[in-house]
DNA sequence: GTCTATAGGTAGATAGAC
DNA sequence: GTCTATCTACCTATAGAC
């Protein structure tokens, strides 16, 4: 059901705020009535646009994954080398990481929750068809030899999870001593460089 | 007050029990009555050891930091190059990491809630000295040529951080996918050699 | 679709007996 | 130090009027 950007619906209007509140505070430090007073209305008028807190919570970051997702293979299957095709992957995550920041944050912050209960399925199913398009890439890097064979793929991906994650998630600075992150353009540039053949 | 290994008490029990939960389920999914539970004593005899939810939370990061902070002040001030007291600290921030897992995940997963919440002050002061060796080392190999000069402190360190939090907190796998993390030693040299001058 | 009212449960924390 | 009992506040969610 997609809305459009002109009239937002109460329920979309929700569904952001939720993703800002559970972004900010996280699953369990966020509560219905925080989310509906926001949007001035009374907790149990909430459960006339979603079942439960954790249907929220899904629709939150399942608006996440289809920004995400057709980006992602886009750049996966584009054209260059499995390096050239992985820097695109990582500047794609992040443009779209940045521009649904709270659902990321909700996504990767509440992760292990989302791994452990049984309601959240859904959410596991998308993130493992990212994992394939980023698995695939690396193989293929590997192969062509675009990225060096002594780091493995599992090992490389899981490097630029955490890179991205922490790119989009801001998380280090506080104000007092750690200014901005990187650009997009200077963390590709280290991961491939560090991920290149020598 | 150090606890000898040998006779574990009851308060560094709870410690301990309260730093796996507040790890794997963060602050707000971990209750009191889930900690003594585990310990096996009521939720209103934990009262008796400690003030507040808030407190029991800083001892255990308190924990984390009295033994990270010592060895990442040995390796940032070590002998060589900025480039290879920086392998060192990466290492020791790791292993330290890996020891004190729970805490170490509590610390990172929960930093929002403990930069936006008065009582946590001791802690982001803790972290801030952490920041500060960091910084410290790589402005050093910035300047004696051993690091690259087109990438800014503050952006190395917060790769670095980056790749330390995702290394410990090894979050992306999920038995179906993603099998293990990278070695150390991997992923030091990954960033290393992205961190190298050109 | 929003409201009031409330059910049924859990949260952090305290009082006081032992 | 641990217990039982309890407080107040908040939680998710439902019932039913409008």
């Amino acid at each position: 059901m997609p809305v459009p950007a002109s009239e937002p619906t109460r329920r979309s209007e929700l569904v952001a705020a939720a993703g800002r509140l559970f972004g900010e505070h996280g699953y369990h430090g966020t509560s219905i009535r925080m989310i509906a007073e926001v949007c001035g209305i009374r907790s149990a008028s909430l459960y006339s646009h979603f079942a439960s807190k954790e249907q929220l919570f899904i629709e939150v970051v399942d608006d996440y994954f289809h920004a995400s997702l057709p980006a992602l293979a886009a750049a996966a299957h584009g054209p260059g080398t499995g390096a050239e095709r992985l820097a695109a992957m990582i500047e794609s995550s992040v443009e779209v990481g940045l521009a649904h920041r709270d659902a990321f944050l909700a996504l990767s912050n509440d992760w292990s929750l989302i791994r452990r209960s049984a309601p959240f399925e859904p959410l596991r199913v998308e993130r493992d068809r990212a994992t394939s398009l980023w698995s695939e890439v690396l193989r293929g890097g590997t192969e062509d030899g675009s990225l060096r064979p002594d780091v493995s793929p599992a090992a490389a991906l899981w490097i630029l999870y955490s890179a991205v994650i922490g790119m989009v998630g801001e998380r280090h600075g506080d104000g007092t001593g750690v200014p901005a992150p990187p650009s997009t353009a200077t963390l590709v540039q280290v991961l491939l460089e560090g991920l290149a053949p020598r």
